[in-house]
DNA sequence: AAGCAATCCGAGTTATTGCTCATGTTATAT
DNA sequence: ATATAACATGAGCAATAACTCGGATTGCTT
């Protein structure tokens, strides 16, 4: 930010032997690191390289920029994270839309857990490198999984826009979720918040409230 | 960034004559302008006092370091949203409780309307300055003043746990408006996406869904 | 008018850091 | 073996921007 701010993030030199591809590694391995234990105000560049064990020119040889390498950092958390939305929405296929809302926001919690530091930097970080077009793909993708999964039990639906439900059923298990693993942990690991939250979008999607469950709740796989 | 990282914002000469609390008027509004209109980039402490016509030296005079300038702007935008909720508060006192939600989602509509690139760009930048004393001190008035509308609608409620549920409300609704006036500003300006949101809240707090609506909505006061 | 404090000024200091490039080393192909 | 391309190196360039400081103005008080 010093010095240049590129706008397109320049193609580079891909790798192609084994030698370059575990230079590569290290170098994304040593930014997740550092972000993760020394925060983003010591994420230069020159650190990475230093900390990866690489020189900061090998750096530069496989990302035009730093902003590059922090959105490759996400890319692949964004992976994992897909990953596992799609065990989840196979999984749900046949199970009734309570079991599948429960589902859905365990694995948004799940999600979260793969590494909940390195999460919460890069969606304070991101944001300004604007839409991201595999980010933007990303968002579409899984808003369009969940329409499926509606679109399927249509008749028990009651809201008349399905991507307006959509979206608020995103937006809401996503923003409660992230915000819960740092302001209401006990809450979510007792399961008591995941319960809540079940509830208030079965009612919003069914138009009929579940009864109100008492506690107990205990991890899923 | 570049050079200091100061941890503690050191308090510095308030101003005492009318012409200083002009020149400190004149670098919060350059401050607001700046970000608003050339974005988070070209928001130097330089150009902020070039644009407020005032020396780098006078803004060094009433701001230790640039993020307590940030931080000023937060604080002052709070204020104001700060001001509608109590009216709404006051208001809200002898209305059916779906009435009380639907005029906070209101408010909250209306709070980011009030500046939305200001907003925007404030809640993309804040995070980094971690926990602000008076900010925590907000969010804590505002999920109070919510607890005490709940309280006083206990027997209508069915949720357990107060507190749990006002965390979920104040969270859903924040969090979705704010996504909302970006990408969804359509939905936002019809009110549907107001009227759906706020069927899922009473739902949630009343254990009873009120009848869908027709979509119908317009501006309030 | 004198004295003191509040305010203002802005060129320059200082440190940081993203990034280049000229040069060296290792692998692959023929 | 030799040529060529892939890969690695790291000193240092260049730009930027936060912040200082010595001194000039302006306003208040007596």
């Amino acid at each position: 930010m010093t010095k240049r701010a590129k706008k397109t993030a320049n193609p580079r030199k891909a790798p192609e032997q084994d030698r370059s591809r575990a230079t590569v590694e290290a170098i994304v391995g040593a930014a997740a690191h550092i972000l993760v234990k020394h925060g983003n105000d010591a994420f230069t560049t020159n650190r990475v390289a230093e900390k990866a064990g690489v020189s900061i020119g090998s750096l530069y040889q496989y990302f035009p920029n730093k902003d590059s390498l922090l959105s490759e950092l996400m890319r692949r958390h964004l992976v994992e994270i897909e990953r596992g939305v799609e065990t989840m929405a196979d999984h749900a296929l046949s199970a009734p839309l309570e079991e599948v809302i429960r589902a859905g926001i365990q694995q948004n919690v799940q999600s979260h857990l793969i590494d909940p530091e390195l999460h919460r930097v890069l969606s304070e970080e991101v944001p300004r490198l604007g839409a991201l077009d595999w980010k933007v793909a990303f968002v579409a993708r899984t808003e369009k999984r969940i329409r499926s999964l509606l679109e399927g039990r249509r008749s028990e639906i009651v809201v008349g826009d399905i991507d307006l439900a959509v979206y608020i059923i995103t937006r809401t298990v996503e923003a409660v979720v992230h915000d819960a693993i740092v302001r209401q942990p006990q809450a979510l690991a007792s399961g008591a918040l995941a319960e809540e939250v079940t509830r208030m979008l079965v009612g919003f999607l069914t138009g009929k409230m579940p009864v109100v469950r008492r506690p107990m709740r205990s991890a899923a796989e």
